[in-house]
DNA sequence: GATGAATGAGTATTCATTCAT
DNA sequence: GATGAATGAATACTCATTCAT
């Protein structure tokens, strides 16, 4: 984590040096990332960098905390159309909310995602912790759900937060990836087309999770 | 692709070095990898490597291929338990041999797929041809499932494929991952507890595309 | 241009490292000079080579306007001997003061010299103010002797310009080369013979241009 | 020199290696210049190089002693149209003459005189024997011109011919440099521009040396 | 607390030449 | 006589990090 020297810099030198940072993990990920490039579009000097951060390893975790609180703060902002959905009736909305959340800071998302998933396997002790609160998250939805009667109560947990990540991840890569192509983000999430379509990719793995376990059985 | 010089090596010699290189790019996928430790752990100088191949990218190409050759040659040598299933029993038969096959390449496996799912964005136009390959055999096969009325007619092909890729990637990284923790990853691979785990991950995906696209029409 | 870096050097660290590079293009022109050399030869590491410098041309072009600085300054601390000279007499006085200089700053000179002229046609367009600088000012000149009457107002003046650059380029050449065979290049080049053989080559050029274009068109 | 093995070498094959070698020293100068490249591109093996000749050098040396050949040649397959020119009338003819043989071997006078212009200083020696042949022509001319009573006999010889000599090469190099940027090199140097500009070079050098030396020394 | 110069190992790739077959 | 594989030093340039001021 950042050094105290940093966190009591103003505000908006802090913001002119993440925003550098940003750009150089989505462009380049962590490994190739080059802290000259950082400090030389950030306008900061070598030795600063080193006493506001360990190494660039620390400004990307500081990166990682922060999406996670934007993220939170995001969701608190906003509030579900109903308060009688079902838990993927509330998944859905979860899952629209973030795309719009990560279309809204595209270079944020694509940085944070490209070194997740790409680097992740070197670097995977350090973000286990961020892993871990996300699982959580889906492992009580899917209890909830359970304890709600909409998915069979003999249903494999592990296994349905499993795909639940696996499919946030996809939607995820999807949205990034052909949403980086288009001139206004923004309006492209939210046009009929793609909400359609993160839709069916949903009442996909919907429908094959609301199957029963009792089921599964009976059709090997 | 590999100059002549590297095809007349002899078999030993070429094993050495694609072994090196495997490892090489296992661990730090392709923009990372050092053709200074992969002549290193080879034990070729580096002019040699220079003289077999183009460059890095050279050869990974060749594993490319090297390892859709070899899947070929390991599905022909296996037959389907049984000549009466239908797609998705096929499909999942496919998918579980693959994952055989896998196993049994542990180091390939991984070195291509964390090339090509992480790195892929920038080398993409290099493995177009192979993804197209992979694409054109999953249509066919969702389109067979049609023809034979298991599938609803009206389904999204393009969605369906979509889907049938993310969830092949999705237990491939996840045999791949887990199974690189285990002593002996051919028996784990085998054991009841993970055959049973892709069943019903493929289960969840096969209910869910069988489900009617008018059906989704009516539940949104 | 060099970087601020290198500006803040002390003056006797900033010298070593240009005699160095000076030595280095003077033997081996600009694309076959080798950074590695420089940086041996003067004493800093690498890092410090391109921390000083944007790469190998950078330092040519630093080079290159030393060279045009100190021509001037050299310049403007000698006078005329006479005011009332005409232009042949005050090309004359130019090149041989110019001589004086070049002889003084023999390594300088060759190394300036060997790239503008050999590797010109690659680098040509890095060059290109330099040399219009210099074309500029003989241009100015003939149109003074045109002005005064001693060129034939009919005189083609690009061609005029061409054939007084190369006049110039040869001497330098020829004063240059033989220089360096010399014990003590300065007392060689204001050696009554040298001086001479400068004064024959340039009588050669006057008279030549003296000649009026009509006659050349009688002559043909 | 080159080996035996290569002069007893087919004609054609000679033909192919010697063409690639004169567009890689057309392309790169000698210094650099690559053997690789050049039985890459003739489609020798390295070895046999070797066995023709002994390093990049000698095959220089061969292409230089193959363009005196061929130009003398080609002299002598042309003849003067008048047998009464004066001395420098026979000079402007041979200069002429000269820059047709040039443009239409382009390439191979391109390699030579980028490499004896540039790279002279080093190779100068072995180039030593070619430049004084040429030296020795231009000398008999000169010399001729004043048995004839064309030049004043007080001329200083040496000046004269390093004179002819610079003029030549000027030539030249505006022919190659110019000339190398049209569609049509030959057509081109046959223009009435191209040669009326020729003719207007060298009767500034001719007036310039017909003015007699005593003339020179009054005047200074 | 801020600075920025210094560093040497690192990168991918090319080189001319040798020599065993 | 022909081959072509092998080589290791060479190339320009970038890197993350340290540390004296």
């Amino acid at each position: 984590m950042p050094k105290q020297t940093f966190l009591n810099l103003p505000e908006e030198k802090r913001k002119i040096i993440i925003d550098a940072a940003i750009e150089e993990f989505a462009e380049h990920g962590l490994e190739n990332a080059s802290t000259n490039r950082i400090v030389a579009s950030s306008g900061i000097s070598k030795g600063s960098f080193y006493q506001y951060f360990e190494d660039k390893q620390d400004v990307f975790m500081y990166l990682l905390t922060m999406l996670e609180r934007e993220k939170m703060e995001y969701f608190k902002g906003k509030h579900p159309p109903s308060a009688n959905m079902d838990t993927f009736q509330y998944f859905r909305w979860m899952i629209k909310t973030g795309m719009e959340f990560n279309t809204s800071h595209p270079l944020l998302t694509q940085a944070i995602s490209r070194v997740m998933f790409s680097e992740g396997m070197y670097y995977g002790r350090n973000f286990a912790s961020v892993r871990e609160r996300t699982a959580r998250g889906l492992r009580a939805m899917i209890e909830q759900a359970i304890a709600r009667g909409e998915v069979d109560p003999s249903v494999d947990v592990d296994l349905a937060v499993m795909i639940m990540e696996t499919w946030t991840n996809a939607i995820s890569a999807y949205v990034i990836n052909e949403g980086m192509k288009q001139k206004d983000i923004m309006k492209w999430v939210r046009s009929a087309k793609v909400q359609e379509r993160i839709d069916k990719m949903l009442y996909v793995m919907e429908y094959g999770l609301r199957k029963t376990e009792s089921q599964f059985e009976a059709s090997v």
